[in-house]
DNA sequence: ACCCAGGACTGAT
DNA sequence: ATCAGTCATGGG
């Protein structure tokens, strides 16, 4: 079980220092957008970048990383530390929620991670809490990847996935996406679709092209291009954003559809919306205080700042 | 027991 | 085109 089968070559160990921008590495990585970062007893990171194992952690105010063949621009690119994230700061509206979202984890980060894993994660993320997707993301590396050591496992590959059985899918906890993961990978190896041609479509090409694959929805393809393919400009809504935008944007409007939501967000949020997204999304899912009851919320909201979001007067 | 979870797919209108 | 029903499973 050792030593033979490694898919990783030997590759020297790195040890990096890297400037983080105020990256927080905490709410970064536990805002819902990877799935197989561990943090240990001395609040270090263990994960996988560019499908090699790493170790990450925030030292005054630097990002320091250590791994066999880790390079600065990997780190770089995975973090996000070349974006401008002062500019993107900026675009935001001028959004009283959306101030008290960024306020809550001013140094969440969206990551560029890999678009085979990613797709598999949020077809995964289907009904499922991230604690869950967490757990059969373990699974699969445990059950169908190559082993590094005895409990480090790189993620399989679609070709992997494809020569399992839908019931060996299922016993990783999938339920009923097994089937979609099992379809997903056929249409992935087989390339019938291609995850990296993708990569070179405008944003609403890459969303059709990988609502192809099974299990894949609007929503999954969204964070998909968010979280994998750095397309700062989606706006993924899941039950949460959703209540969010709901309760504290149309709260005049119970009734209003979903579609005129998706419209609200692409027009207020701005060119950087999916940042928007993620730092609301994880305000709403961590601040025990974000969401209060309706008639409670109705009393506290904000009303001194006449440039407050429009809560979408009158449902046209 | 009950409700919810980073939804997608299917078949009936 | 919209819309309810259905799909497994585990946490709280």
């Amino acid at each position: 079980m050792t030593g033979d089968s490694l898919s990783q070559p030997d590759l020297p160990q790195v040890s990096l220092s890297l400037f983080s921008h105020g990256l927080d590495l905490d709410a970064t990585l536990t805002s819902g957008q990877s799935f197989s970062w561990r943090r240990g007893m001395d609040g270090r990171w263990r994960g996988w970048i560019e499908g090699r194992p790493c170790l990450v952690w925030s030292q005054g105010d630097a990002l320091r990383a250590v791994g066999p063949g880790l390079t600065s621009a990997a780190v770089t690119t995975y973090f996000g530390l070349e974006l401008p994230i002062r500019e993107i700061f900026s675009s935001f509206p001028n959004d009283p929620w959306l101030d008290k979202a960024r306020t809550f984890a001013p140094g969440l980060r969206i990551l560029r991670q890999e678009p085979w894993e990613t797709l598999c994660n949020f077809i995964c993320s289907s009904l499922k809490q991230i604690v869950q997707i967490k757990q059969i993301n373990h699974e699969l590396r445990q059950v169908f990847g190559d082993a590094i050591d005895e409990s480090l496992h790189s993620f399989p590959d679609a070709s992997r996935l494809a020569l399992a059985t839908e019931a060996r899918l299922r016993d990783c906890r999938l339920g009923f996406r097994a089937r979609h993961l099992f379809v997903a990978s056929q249409q992935i190896a087989s390339s019938e679709i291609s995850l990296e041609r993708i990569a070179g479509l405008s944003t609403s090409e890459a969303r059709e092209e990988l609502m192809r694959v099974q299990g894949v929805g609007e929503k999954v393809a969204n964070c998909i291009l968010l979280f994998a393919y750095g397309r700062p400009e989606v706006f993924p809504i899941d039950v949460w954003v959703e209540r969010v935008l709901r309760r504290l944007y149309f709260h005049d409007n119970p009734r209003v559809k979903h579609e005129k939501l998706r419209d609200f967000a692409e027009s207020h949020f701005g060119p950087y919306r999916g940042y928007a997204q993620q730092f609301l999304f994880h305000w709403i899912r961590h601040d025990s205080k974000a969401l209060i009851p309706e008639k409670k919320a109705a009393a506290s909201r904000p009303r001194k700042k006449s440039s407050a979001p429009k809560p979408a007067q009158k449902a046209g």
